[in-house]
DNA sequence: GAACTATGAATGAACG
DNA sequence: CGTTCATTCATAGTTC
């Protein structure tokens, strides 16, 4: 199979080169924090010097890597204060994915998808979504919800209530 | 055992399925730019026949949807001096989803491999639905929906409800 | 070469 | 409304 086919997705992505993300790291870890859209074209301009890249890799690269960091420090943040080790009682209804706040690797995610199979599962993949409606996939077919409650989340501003 | 009433909510985001965002697409580019409440009401309950959405939802598909395109335009206005972009990151193209049909099947294969036991599943897309079962699933863990709970919308500015 | 990891890209939700 | 955050998906790159 895949042979003979066309090369339709060619969703590739940008691969920052090393001198790239040397000026970038810099810049990230001078204080221009949230860089302005002119910033951005800026550092593009620079770093199209060093090869291909657009504003919108340069944007994503620094959302993401305030982002990682940010991660990182919450999932290291563990060992500080006191340990207060109390199990939750009992009670494991579904297993909820709304583990600890200061708790979540996207190894996990990994685990969920790739080897590890044996824990809920939830679907809500878009991309799944419209390809199988492309694969003449019928929208509504058997599982029809009959109602729909409105459900809205409320994490005001503490992100992950708790 | 004992505890009534529990959030088995498996889902913190909002996931429109493929006919959701055609809908969407296709009322957003109709003309009807910035939906006045009552029309959102009315898309949130059209669109809720095809899956769990709220009218929060559907604002903010829409202010999303704006900015976006807005964030698109600037950045080409905004490249009149050199330009370097010949990557796919600007994504200046509108050319329809045309997904080949043998993408990535790693999805597809993980949720075959993921559901196959017996835990709770949440089906947010009904498509999913009819994959599941051509991938060989019985329909007996599929439409195991319980409750959604119905979740007060907190809107602290003000959005949809009032 | 399949599994795992790292990270860029996409998008929904929240804030100001 | 524009910007930013947070979560998830997809793929390049690495390991075994």
């Amino acid at each position: 199979m895949t042979s003979g086919g066309h090369k339709i997705s060619a969703r590739q992505r940008w691969t920052p080169t090393a001198v790239q993300l040397q000026i970038l790291e810099r810049i990230f870890d001078e204080g221009t924090g949230t860089p302005s859209k002119q910033k951005i074209k800026e550092i593009t301009s620079e770093l199209s010097q060093h090869g291909p890249i657009s504003e919108t890799n340069v944007y994503n690269w620094f959302q993401n890597r305030r982002a990682r960091s940010k991660r990182k420090q919450v999932m290291v943040a563990s060992s500080s204060n006191n340990n207060n080790n109390h199990n939750n009682a009992g009670e494991s209804e579904v297993e909820t994915e709304v583990e600890s706040p200061k708790t979540k690797p996207e190894n996990l995610l990994l685990v969920s998808e790739g080897q590890g199979q044996h824990h809920d599962v939830c679907f809500q993949n878009p991309e799944i979504t419209s390809q199988l409606h492309f694969l003449g996939v019928g929208d509504d077919h058997m599982c029809q919800l009959k109602e729909w409650g409105e459900a809205a989340f409320m994490t005001k501003h503490g992100r992950v209530s708790e």
